[in-house]
DNA sequence: TGTACATCAGTGAACGCGCGTTCACTGATGTAC
DNA sequence: TGTACATCAGTGAACGCGCGTTCACTGATGTAC
Protein backbone atom coordinates (compact mmCIF):
# COMPACT_ATOMS: atom_id res chain seq x y z
CA UNK A 1 0.00 0.00 0.00
CA UNK A 2 0.53 3.63 -0.52
CA UNK A 3 3.22 4.96 2.35
CA UNK A 4 3.43 8.69 3.20
CA UNK A 5 5.88 11.17 1.45
CA UNK A 6 8.34 10.85 4.83
CA UNK A 7 8.31 7.42 5.24
CA UNK A 8 8.58 6.82 1.02
CA UNK A 9 11.89 9.43 1.96
CA UNK A 10 13.27 7.09 5.06
CA UNK A 11 12.92 3.58 2.82
CA UNK A 12 15.10 5.36 -0.38
CA UNK A 13 17.68 6.45 2.45
CA UNK A 14 17.24 2.95 4.22
CA UNK A 15 17.74 1.50 0.81
CA UNK A 16 21.18 3.30 -0.43
CA UNK A 17 21.91 2.85 3.50
CA UNK A 18 22.05 -1.17 2.89
CA UNK A 19 23.44 -0.75 -0.21
CA UNK A 20 26.34 1.17 0.92
CA UNK A 21 27.05 -1.45 3.61
CA UNK A 22 26.51 -4.75 1.58
CA UNK A 23 28.71 -3.32 -1.46
CA UNK A 24 31.46 -3.27 0.40
CA UNK A 25 30.63 -6.63 2.37
CA UNK A 26 29.38 -8.52 -0.70
CA UNK A 27 30.35 -6.75 -3.88
CA UNK A 28 28.46 -5.98 -6.82
CA UNK A 29 27.01 -9.60 -6.90
CA UNK A 30 24.89 -9.03 -3.97
CA UNK A 31 21.50 -9.01 -4.74
CA UNK A 32 18.35 -6.45 -5.22
CA UNK A 33 16.54 -8.80 -2.52
CA UNK A 34 18.99 -8.95 0.20
CA UNK A 35 19.65 -4.93 -0.10
CA UNK A 36 15.74 -4.49 0.05
CA UNK A 37 15.38 -7.28 3.09
CA UNK A 38 18.03 -5.26 4.53
CA UNK A 39 16.30 -2.13 4.38
CA UNK A 40 13.09 -3.56 5.69
CA UNK A 41 11.05 -4.10 2.44
CA UNK A 42 10.75 -6.63 -0.82
CA UNK A 43 12.42 -6.60 -3.84
CA UNK A 44 9.11 -5.29 -5.78
CA UNK A 45 9.33 -2.22 -3.70
CA UNK A 46 13.11 -1.20 -4.93
CA UNK A 47 11.52 -0.60 -8.24
CA UNK A 48 9.58 2.74 -6.87
CA UNK A 49 12.57 4.25 -5.96
CA UNK A 50 15.52 2.87 -8.31
CA UNK A 51 14.76 2.52 -12.04
CA UNK A 52 17.43 -0.36 -11.80
CA UNK A 53 20.14 -2.09 -9.70
CA UNK A 54 23.22 -0.01 -11.50
CA UNK A 55 20.94 3.52 -10.54
CA UNK A 56 21.31 2.29 -6.56
CA UNK A 57 24.97 1.27 -6.74
CA UNK A 58 26.09 4.77 -8.33
CA UNK A 59 23.97 6.05 -5.22
CA UNK A 60 25.99 3.90 -2.69
CA UNK A 61 28.86 4.94 -4.06
CA UNK A 62 28.26 8.73 -3.86
CA UNK A 63 27.36 8.25 -0.56
CA UNK A 64 29.44 5.85 1.20
CA UNK A 65 32.52 7.88 -0.34
CA UNK A 66 30.69 10.74 1.18
CA UNK A 67 30.32 9.66 4.71
CA UNK A 68 33.84 7.93 5.29
CA UNK A 69 35.63 11.39 3.79
CA UNK A 70 33.55 13.29 6.74
CA UNK A 71 35.03 10.36 8.58
CA UNK A 72 38.50 10.95 7.47
CA UNK A 73 37.92 14.75 8.61
CA UNK A 74 36.54 14.17 11.55
CA UNK A 75 39.80 12.32 12.99
CA UNK A 76 41.98 14.91 14.97
CA UNK A 77 45.05 14.25 12.59
CA UNK A 78 46.55 12.84 9.60
CA UNK A 79 48.25 10.56 11.52
CA UNK A 80 45.57 9.54 13.69
CA UNK A 81 43.82 8.65 10.50
CA UNK A 82 46.40 6.50 9.70
CA UNK A 83 46.08 4.68 12.73
CA UNK A 84 42.49 3.97 12.60
CA UNK A 85 42.93 3.29 8.51
CA UNK A 86 45.67 0.46 9.42
CA UNK A 87 44.09 -1.17 12.81
CA UNK A 88 42.84 -4.57 12.49
CA UNK A 89 39.02 -2.82 13.43
CA UNK A 90 39.11 -1.44 10.20
CA UNK A 91 40.52 -4.38 8.43
CA UNK A 92 37.76 -6.59 9.96
CA UNK A 93 35.00 -3.75 9.16
CA UNK A 94 34.95 -4.12 5.34
CA UNK A 95 31.19 -3.41 5.00
CA UNK A 96 31.62 0.05 7.24
CA UNK A 97 34.84 1.02 5.83
CA UNK A 98 36.89 2.76 3.22
CA UNK A 99 34.92 1.90 0.23
CA UNK A 100 38.30 2.64 -1.63
CA UNK A 101 39.72 -0.51 -0.54
CA UNK A 102 36.36 -2.46 -0.70
CA UNK A 103 35.38 -1.83 -3.73
CA UNK A 104 38.44 -1.15 -5.72
CA UNK A 105 39.29 -4.63 -7.16
CA UNK A 106 35.31 -4.93 -8.78
CA UNK A 107 34.76 -1.70 -9.90
CA UNK A 108 36.81 -1.82 -13.29
CA UNK A 109 34.43 -4.50 -14.30
CA UNK A 110 31.28 -2.72 -13.39
CA UNK A 111 28.79 -0.74 -15.43
CA UNK A 112 30.68 2.80 -16.83
CA UNK A 113 28.50 4.65 -14.50
CA UNK A 114 29.41 2.98 -11.56
CA UNK A 115 33.34 3.28 -12.60
CA UNK A 116 32.31 7.22 -12.75
CA UNK A 117 30.84 7.43 -9.56
CA UNK A 118 33.75 6.05 -7.82
CA UNK A 119 36.52 7.71 -9.70
CA UNK A 120 34.92 11.17 -8.94
CA UNK A 121 35.05 10.23 -5.09
CA UNK A 122 38.32 9.23 -5.26
CA UNK A 123 39.66 12.25 -7.02
CA UNK A 124 37.52 14.66 -4.31
CA UNK A 125 39.50 12.51 -1.44
CA UNK A 126 42.67 12.87 -3.06
CA UNK A 127 42.06 16.58 -3.18
CA UNK A 128 40.85 16.75 0.54
CA UNK A 129 43.83 14.43 1.58
CA UNK A 130 46.38 16.72 -0.07
CA UNK A 131 44.82 19.82 1.78
CA UNK A 132 45.46 18.07 4.92
CA UNK A 133 48.99 17.94 4.60
CA UNK A 134 51.54 20.04 6.70
CA UNK A 135 53.10 20.90 3.65
CA UNK A 136 53.05 24.18 1.46
CA UNK A 137 53.97 23.01 -1.83
CA UNK A 138 50.83 22.07 -3.46
CA UNK A 139 52.07 19.58 -5.66
CA UNK A 140 54.12 17.75 -3.25
CA UNK A 141 51.45 17.20 -0.97
CA UNK A 142 49.28 15.73 -3.55
CA UNK A 143 51.61 13.27 -4.31
CA UNK A 144 52.38 12.30 -1.01
CA UNK A 145 48.43 11.80 -0.82
CA UNK A 146 48.65 9.58 -3.52
CA UNK A 147 51.38 7.40 -2.52
CA UNK A 148 49.78 7.37 1.26
CA UNK A 149 46.11 6.12 -0.30
CA UNK A 150 48.04 3.78 -2.47
CA UNK A 151 49.71 2.36 0.35
CA UNK A 152 47.16 2.28 2.71
CA UNK A 153 44.65 1.10 0.33
CA UNK A 154 46.82 -1.82 -1.02
CA UNK A 155 47.91 -2.81 3.13
CA UNK A 156 43.87 -3.16 3.92
CA UNK A 157 43.13 -5.09 0.50
CA UNK A 158 45.94 -7.32 1.34
CA UNK A 159 45.51 -8.03 4.62
CA UNK A 160 41.56 -8.98 4.19
CA UNK A 161 43.17 -11.48 1.68
CA UNK A 162 45.28 -13.40 3.74
CA UNK A 163 44.17 -16.19 5.94
CA UNK A 164 46.68 -16.03 9.00
CA UNK A 165 45.86 -13.84 11.70
CA UNK A 166 49.95 -13.29 12.01
CA UNK A 167 50.54 -12.80 8.36
CA UNK A 168 47.40 -9.70 8.39
CA UNK A 169 48.76 -7.54 11.66
CA UNK A 170 52.38 -8.09 10.54
CA UNK A 171 51.37 -6.44 6.94
CA UNK A 172 49.08 -3.44 9.20
CA UNK A 173 51.86 -3.02 11.56
CA UNK A 174 54.55 -2.64 9.15
CA UNK A 175 53.18 -0.35 6.91
CA UNK A 176 51.40 1.41 9.67
CA UNK A 177 55.23 2.00 11.54
CA UNK A 178 56.54 2.95 7.67
CA UNK A 179 54.01 6.13 7.10
CA UNK A 180 53.98 7.37 10.47
CA UNK A 181 58.03 7.10 10.28
CA UNK A 182 58.45 5.27 13.15
CA UNK A 183 61.25 2.41 14.03
CA UNK A 184 60.40 -0.76 15.27
CA UNK A 185 58.79 -1.89 18.68
CA UNK B 1 34.85 -39.59 -26.86
CA UNK B 2 38.02 -40.99 -24.92
CA UNK B 3 40.98 -39.06 -25.52
CA UNK B 4 44.64 -39.99 -25.04
CA UNK B 5 46.80 -39.53 -22.06
CA UNK B 6 48.55 -36.83 -23.50
CA UNK B 7 45.46 -35.01 -24.66
CA UNK B 8 44.09 -35.38 -21.76
CA UNK B 9 47.24 -33.66 -19.79
CA UNK B 10 46.82 -31.09 -22.33
CA UNK B 11 43.35 -29.97 -21.51
CA UNK B 12 44.08 -30.29 -17.64
CA UNK B 13 46.57 -27.40 -18.59
CA UNK B 14 44.74 -25.79 -20.91
CA UNK B 15 41.91 -25.60 -18.37
CA UNK B 16 44.14 -23.99 -15.59
CA UNK B 17 45.69 -21.60 -17.78
CA UNK B 18 42.09 -20.21 -18.87
CA UNK B 19 40.76 -20.09 -15.39
CA UNK B 20 44.00 -18.48 -14.48
CA UNK B 21 43.56 -15.58 -17.44
CA UNK B 22 39.70 -15.30 -16.60
CA UNK B 23 39.40 -15.07 -12.92
CA UNK B 24 42.09 -12.06 -13.07
CA UNK B 25 39.98 -10.49 -15.30
CA UNK B 26 36.37 -11.31 -14.17
CA UNK B 27 36.91 -12.39 -11.14
CA UNK B 28 35.30 -15.67 -9.21
CA UNK B 29 31.78 -15.03 -11.11
CA UNK B 30 33.44 -16.47 -14.41
CA UNK B 31 31.32 -19.57 -15.35
CA UNK B 32 32.73 -22.80 -15.59
CA UNK B 33 31.08 -23.27 -19.36
CA UNK B 34 33.13 -19.97 -20.00
CA UNK B 35 35.99 -21.14 -18.44
CA UNK B 36 35.81 -24.36 -20.13
CA UNK B 37 35.14 -23.32 -23.89
CA UNK B 38 38.33 -20.52 -23.20
CA UNK B 39 40.37 -23.97 -23.07
CA UNK B 40 38.47 -25.79 -26.23
CA UNK B 41 35.90 -28.36 -24.13
CA UNK B 42 32.48 -28.01 -23.27
CA UNK B 43 31.20 -27.57 -19.41
CA UNK B 44 30.39 -31.57 -18.84
CA UNK B 45 34.30 -32.21 -19.60
CA UNK B 46 34.99 -30.01 -16.88
CA UNK B 47 33.91 -32.38 -14.07
CA UNK B 48 36.57 -35.25 -15.57
CA UNK B 49 39.54 -32.83 -14.37
CA UNK B 50 37.86 -31.14 -11.19
CA UNK B 51 35.66 -32.07 -8.65
CA UNK B 52 34.41 -28.61 -9.04
CA UNK B 53 34.80 -24.70 -9.68
CA UNK B 54 36.31 -24.11 -6.07
CA UNK B 55 38.65 -27.01 -6.99
CA UNK B 56 39.89 -25.30 -9.99
CA UNK B 57 40.47 -21.66 -8.72
CA UNK B 58 42.84 -23.41 -6.13
CA UNK B 59 44.93 -25.17 -8.62
CA UNK B 60 44.56 -21.83 -11.07
CA UNK B 61 45.70 -19.64 -8.03
CA UNK B 62 48.78 -21.72 -7.62
CA UNK B 63 49.56 -21.99 -11.38
CA UNK B 64 49.06 -17.86 -11.57
CA UNK B 65 51.30 -17.26 -8.63
CA UNK B 66 53.76 -19.69 -9.70
CA UNK B 67 54.16 -17.95 -13.22
CA UNK B 68 54.18 -14.19 -11.57
CA UNK B 69 57.02 -15.02 -9.17
CA UNK B 70 59.29 -16.94 -12.49
CA UNK B 71 58.14 -13.20 -14.02
CA UNK B 72 59.62 -11.28 -10.99
CA UNK B 73 62.18 -13.15 -10.52
CA UNK B 74 63.36 -12.41 -14.43
CA UNK B 75 63.07 -8.79 -14.00
CA UNK B 76 66.68 -7.69 -14.57
CA UNK B 77 66.93 -6.18 -11.42
CA UNK B 78 64.35 -4.74 -8.40
CA UNK B 79 64.10 -1.50 -9.77
CA UNK B 80 63.10 -3.18 -13.54
CA UNK B 81 60.23 -4.97 -11.50
CA UNK B 82 58.79 -1.86 -10.04
CA UNK B 83 58.92 -0.21 -13.63
CA UNK B 84 57.56 -2.76 -15.33
CA UNK B 85 54.87 -3.52 -12.63
CA UNK B 86 53.71 0.11 -12.24
CA UNK B 87 53.74 0.49 -15.92
CA UNK B 88 50.26 1.87 -18.06
CA UNK B 89 50.69 -1.56 -19.59
CA UNK B 90 49.99 -4.16 -16.77
CA UNK B 91 47.66 -2.06 -15.39
CA UNK B 92 45.75 -2.76 -18.63
CA UNK B 93 46.37 -6.26 -18.70
CA UNK B 94 45.00 -7.44 -15.80
CA UNK B 95 44.33 -11.04 -16.80
CA UNK B 96 48.00 -11.54 -17.06
CA UNK B 97 49.49 -9.41 -14.72
CA UNK B 98 50.19 -9.74 -10.82
CA UNK B 99 47.44 -12.16 -9.21
CA UNK B 100 47.48 -9.92 -5.78
CA UNK B 101 46.52 -6.58 -7.69
CA UNK B 102 43.88 -9.01 -9.65
CA UNK B 103 42.50 -10.78 -6.71
CA UNK B 104 42.81 -9.75 -3.23
CA UNK B 105 39.44 -7.62 -3.31
CA UNK B 106 38.27 -11.12 -4.05
CA UNK B 107 39.30 -13.38 -2.02
CA UNK B 108 37.98 -12.77 1.51
CA UNK B 109 34.40 -13.15 0.15
CA UNK B 110 35.41 -16.80 -1.26
CA UNK B 111 35.93 -20.29 -0.17
CA UNK B 112 38.67 -21.45 3.04
CA UNK B 113 40.37 -23.41 0.51
CA UNK B 114 40.72 -20.26 -2.00
CA UNK B 115 41.86 -18.06 0.71
CA UNK B 116 44.36 -20.40 1.69
CA UNK B 117 46.06 -20.78 -1.57
CA UNK B 118 46.32 -17.33 -2.32
CA UNK B 119 47.41 -16.73 1.20
CA UNK B 120 49.93 -19.20 0.82
CA UNK B 121 51.09 -17.63 -2.32
CA UNK B 122 51.10 -14.69 -1.33
CA UNK B 123 53.43 -15.18 1.72
CA UNK B 124 56.21 -16.96 -0.87
CA UNK B 125 56.26 -14.07 -2.87
CA UNK B 126 56.62 -11.78 0.18
CA UNK B 127 59.84 -13.87 0.94
CA UNK B 128 61.22 -14.05 -2.64
CA UNK B 129 60.57 -10.64 -2.92
CA UNK B 130 62.71 -9.86 0.67
CA UNK B 131 65.40 -11.94 -0.04
CA UNK B 132 66.01 -9.48 -3.78
CA UNK B 133 66.25 -6.66 -1.58
CA UNK B 134 70.34 -5.27 -1.18
CA UNK B 135 70.07 -5.60 2.68
CA UNK B 136 72.10 -7.91 4.43
CA UNK B 137 69.21 -7.00 7.78
CA UNK B 138 66.45 -10.09 6.81
CA UNK B 139 64.27 -7.77 9.23
CA UNK B 140 64.38 -4.64 7.60
CA UNK B 141 64.16 -6.31 4.13
CA UNK B 142 61.08 -8.29 4.64
CA UNK B 143 59.73 -5.12 5.81
CA UNK B 144 60.47 -3.06 2.97
CA UNK B 145 58.89 -5.95 0.40
CA UNK B 146 55.81 -5.65 2.55
CA UNK B 147 55.43 -2.02 2.20
CA UNK B 148 56.37 -2.11 -1.19
CA UNK B 149 54.37 -4.77 -2.59
CA UNK B 150 51.48 -2.93 -0.80
CA UNK B 151 52.26 0.34 -1.98
CA UNK B 152 52.62 -1.09 -5.75
CA UNK B 153 49.51 -3.48 -5.31
CA UNK B 154 47.34 -0.41 -4.69
CA UNK B 155 48.52 1.56 -7.01
CA UNK B 156 47.79 -0.98 -9.47
CA UNK B 157 44.17 -1.91 -7.87
CA UNK B 158 43.41 1.92 -7.98
CA UNK B 159 44.44 2.42 -11.16
CA UNK B 160 42.48 0.25 -12.59
CA UNK B 161 39.31 1.21 -10.84
CA UNK B 162 39.94 5.17 -12.31
CA UNK B 163 37.91 6.47 -15.62
CA UNK B 164 40.42 9.24 -16.48
CA UNK B 165 43.07 7.64 -18.24
CA UNK B 166 45.06 10.94 -16.50
CA UNK B 167 43.98 10.06 -12.98
CA UNK B 168 45.24 6.52 -13.88
CA UNK B 169 48.69 7.65 -15.52
CA UNK B 170 49.12 10.66 -12.37
CA UNK B 171 48.86 7.37 -9.39
CA UNK B 172 51.26 4.98 -11.43
CA UNK B 173 53.71 7.63 -11.74
CA UNK B 174 53.87 9.06 -8.96
CA UNK B 175 54.35 5.79 -6.92
CA UNK B 176 56.82 5.05 -9.53
CA UNK B 177 59.05 7.87 -8.78
CA UNK B 178 58.43 7.47 -5.08
CA UNK B 179 59.76 3.82 -4.94
CA UNK B 180 62.42 4.29 -7.48
CA UNK B 181 63.55 8.05 -5.16
CA UNK B 182 63.21 10.06 -8.29
CA UNK B 183 62.53 13.71 -8.02
CA UNK B 184 59.56 14.91 -10.41
CA UNK B 185 60.26 14.88 -13.89
C1' DT C 1 51.18 -58.31 -34.14
C1' DG C 2 45.92 -58.81 -34.19
C1' DT C 3 41.51 -58.90 -32.05
C1' DA C 4 37.92 -58.30 -28.47
C1' DC C 5 36.45 -55.51 -25.07
C1' DA C 6 36.59 -52.63 -20.74
C1' DT C 7 37.60 -47.94 -19.76
C1' DC C 8 36.65 -43.32 -19.50
C1' DA C 9 37.15 -38.17 -21.65
C1' DG C 10 34.04 -35.58 -23.84
C1' DT C 11 29.10 -34.17 -25.33
C1' DG C 12 24.90 -31.90 -24.58
C1' DA C 13 20.32 -32.17 -22.34
C1' DA C 14 18.50 -31.63 -17.94
C1' DC C 15 18.35 -30.59 -12.74
C1' DG C 16 17.29 -27.03 -9.17
C1' DC C 17 18.32 -22.54 -7.98
C1' DG C 18 18.84 -17.53 -7.65
C1' DC C 19 19.25 -13.53 -10.33
C1' DG C 20 17.15 -8.64 -12.18
C1' DT C 21 13.07 -7.04 -13.63
C1' DT C 22 7.90 -6.74 -14.57
C1' DC C 23 3.23 -6.50 -13.34
C1' DA C 24 -1.61 -7.06 -11.52
C1' DC C 25 -3.21 -6.08 -7.38
C1' DT C 26 -3.91 -3.78 -2.55
C1' DG C 27 -5.00 -0.21 0.33
C1' DA C 28 -3.25 4.03 2.77
C1' DT C 29 -2.27 8.73 1.37
C1' DG C 30 -3.40 13.10 0.10
C1' DT C 31 -6.04 16.13 -2.95
C1' DA C 32 -10.33 18.26 -5.04
C1' DC C 33 -14.67 19.69 -3.99
C1' DT D 1 -13.96 20.15 8.30
C1' DG D 2 -15.97 16.05 5.72
C1' DT D 3 -16.35 13.10 1.81
C1' DA D 4 -15.20 10.94 -2.64
C1' DC D 5 -11.72 9.42 -5.31
C1' DA D 6 -7.21 9.46 -7.93
C1' DT D 7 -2.58 8.34 -6.82
C1' DC D 8 1.07 5.41 -6.06
C1' DA D 9 4.42 2.71 -2.51
C1' DG D 10 4.54 -1.77 -1.43
C1' DT D 11 3.49 -6.96 -2.14
C1' DG D 12 4.44 -11.28 -4.08
C1' DA D 13 3.86 -14.25 -8.19
C1' DA D 14 5.87 -14.70 -12.55
C1' DC D 15 9.16 -13.77 -16.60
C1' DG D 16 13.49 -15.27 -18.99
C1' DC D 17 18.05 -16.24 -18.11
C1' DG D 18 22.49 -18.11 -16.61
C1' DC D 19 24.64 -20.51 -12.99
C1' DG D 20 27.11 -25.15 -11.00
C1' DT D 21 26.48 -29.72 -11.27
C1' DT D 22 24.69 -34.41 -12.89
C1' DC D 23 24.04 -37.99 -16.08
C1' DA D 24 22.95 -41.14 -20.08
C1' DC D 25 25.26 -41.68 -23.97
C1' DT D 26 29.25 -41.92 -27.58
C1' DG D 27 33.25 -43.66 -29.41
C1' DA D 28 38.45 -43.53 -29.34
C1' DT D 29 41.95 -45.41 -26.28
C1' DG D 30 44.58 -48.82 -24.43
C1' DT D 31 44.82 -53.35 -22.28
C1' DA D 32 44.29 -58.52 -21.95
C1' DC D 33 44.66 -62.48 -24.52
Amino acid sequence: MKVSKEIRARHREQLIEAASRLLRERGFEVGVAEIAAAAGLTHGAFYAHFGSKEALCVEAIAQMTRHSSELAKSSESWDSYIEAYLSPRHARNRGGGCPYAALSGDVPREAASIKAAFSRALENSLESAASRMDDSNRASSRERAIVATATMVGAVVLARAVASEDLREEILDTVKRKLLNKRPR
